[in-house]
DNA sequence: TTGAAAGCGGTACCAG
DNA sequence: CTGGTACCGCTTTCAA
């Protein structure tokens, strides 16, 4: 428990001064201090086992090499902490913290969450949702460089602020495209609900991908079902248990526990997947989708990336040299929202329909 | 982006002293303020929008109101999040905040993550582990109050550490008890691997209650088989596949994973869950345990207890008013590790078996 | 009741 | 090349 060694501890028992340990431990030594001087100081820290408090340097400085994080429920939640866990790599390579507070989803919160962030004199603030969705951006977050992640401005903002979403259209597009490439044609639309946005954009990218290859849409097959293993077993229920003339021949899930529901639902029905039925899910959850049996085609969310891009961006408008800012595509009407590519993961889930 | 006030900006602007500021923003000011200096600064404060430093107060105070949060993968991790979230909670309440490194499994990063931590002064520190274990407590946690979340020290140490972990083997005796009270004689025990001590206790748990109904043990229905979904499938479909006589009436999973393979399996075989086969899980995993069809019986890993027994050792030790430290159970021979209860979730994949 | 001053630990400027 | 000093913003003590 001893008290931490400061500077001048290590600058007495070197017989220095403690402007040259400061220059010592900030490369700003070699032609202000002598290398016996030097050496003498590294030694001395050594034995004392001194490192600069980082309270005061950031004090000193305005600048205190922290980014402060708000969430709504984002580290309880599932894989949306890998949102964070790329923000955190990010940050950590170029020296930074992050420092989280977690609103659990009380909007009255973020204020609060914000000013105590702030008050830490953070250099920059992240707001990072949990399910994709439109929010207000809170008072505070203009103050210093911010950005989005897994969510945008509900309303056009005066002083615009980066936003980083997962290219659902697009993502939706490309699942949809690789069932009509295996030769689908009738295929279900099973999404989640409207909670989010990103349902109705699944839903536009799975109908511009069968309008693009000439298929009719069956207006019964799509269908606002829900997000659960539950309610995906219960849909794929209704919608399968019918005569086989009347049975797609492929399904697509709002989510990947919505598709193990829809799995669970074809296996009780003596479907065998592929074989009889294909089914993709969204999102590629880990330990989910990758570990069902049959494992499950689907569609990344491209959560590591969007932490990454969002801390980017930051810590660009902060001076750091944190690589290039990738040229993505933008939201209509919101070129501030960059959208980042969601990758097919074709599994086992999904094969050519039976003949 | 314009400069935050200080408190001499709030002095000059109420004509007060700083001094007078710092004690209407501490409470201190009653009896050594006059009542309209003090309403003259909380106007100026008012329109300053000022707030203290909270830098410059730590630096002062030697007390960041900031507890150090090291992990090895737990915000990366699905539900183990739900630790570091009740951590964080109770922090919250008291004023405090954590600053999070997740070392990424990479046992050569907790030196320098801790240190990190200790530079920018910490008041306290948490280890907290994605899958329980023994580990080796980090150089530097004995330099502040600290605690373990979700593991123990490996070797006994000299200064003890308390340490938080599920009471597993009562936890599965407690899911053993259940399907005996239900009148299962015929259970196989399909457990995890050996990657975590928490596998041994659950069979430990599970023998302890088999002997107590006097119950024996098939021995060949003792497996350990993995923690996932793939795992579950192709053991429970080893130990499903025969003739009814030779078949297990339930099933005790190593977690809900597992379990929900187990019941796909079974599902596949034609079995009726839990008419003709009951299945326990473990963790009671958010929207999976809860969420299967039918929802899962299983054994609720008390995470956010952990994260917030952790916590509130920490803020006990710092003088804090947090609350009264519960009188757990401790583990055999390291008494500082204290067991939380793991409670039991009886849902709808068990019941009596078939006549 | 008020205000001036010291000091937390570090950095940077400037005179020696 | 070296060491003394002012300052970052806040709290606390002490003298007026």
């Amino acid at each position: 428990m001893a008290r931490k060694a400061t500077a001048l501890d290590v600058a007495r028992l070197a017989r220095a001064s403690r402007s040259a340990v400061s220059m010592v431990f900030n490369g700003r030594a070699d032609g202000s201090v002598s290398k016996e001087a030097q050496e003498r100081i590294w030694e001395a820290a050594r034995q004392l086992e001194y490192s600069p408090n980082q309270i005061a340097r950031s004090l000193r400085d305005q600048r205190s090499h922290v980014i402060g994080l708000v969430s709504n429920a984002a580290v309880t939640s599932a894989f949306d902490g890998a949102i964070i866990a790329g923000a955190n790599a990010l940050a950590e390579r170029f020296g930074f913290l992050t420092l989280s507070t977690d609103t659990e989803n009380d909007e009255h919160r973020t204020v609060g969450a914000v000013r105590t962030l702030l008050d830490r004199t953070v250099d920059g603030l992240l707001y990072v949702l949990s399910g994709l969705n439109s929010i207000a951006v809170p008072q505070g977050f203009h103050t210093v460089p911010s950005a989005l992640a897994h969510c945008f401005p509900a309303h056009p903002t005066d002083q615009p602020i980066p936003a980083f979403i997962p290219d659902e259209v697009r993502g939706s597009a490309t699942a949809t495209r690789h069932l009509i490439e295996l030769g689908h044609t009738r295929i279900a639309f099973l999404g989640g609900s409207f909670t989010t946005p990103a349902a109705s954009w699944r839903e536009q990218g799975f109908r511009q991908a069968m309008a693009s290859a000439g298929l009719p849409v069956r207006e019964d097959w799509v269908q606002y079902i829900g997000w659960n293993i539950t309610t995906g077993h219960a849909a794929a229920m209704r919608v399968l248990d019918v005569a086989d003339a009347d049975r797609p021949s492929a399904l697509i899930a709002g989510n990947d526990r919505a598709a193990a529901g829809m799995v669970l639902a074809a296996v009780s029905l003596g479907l065998r997947i592929p074989d009889d039925l294909s089914i993709v899910g969204y999102d590629d959850e880990f330990g989910i989708a990758d570990q069902m049996v049959p494992a499950l085609t689907t569609v990344a969310l491209p959560q590591l990336r969007m932490g990454e891009e969002a801390m980017r961006s930051v810590l660009l408008r902060l001076g750091l040299d944190a690589g290039e800012a990738p040229d993505l595509p933008r939201l209509d009407g919101a070129p501030e929202v960059r959208m980042i590519p969601c990758a097919l993961r074709a599994r086992d889930s999904t094969a050519p329909p039976a003949a």
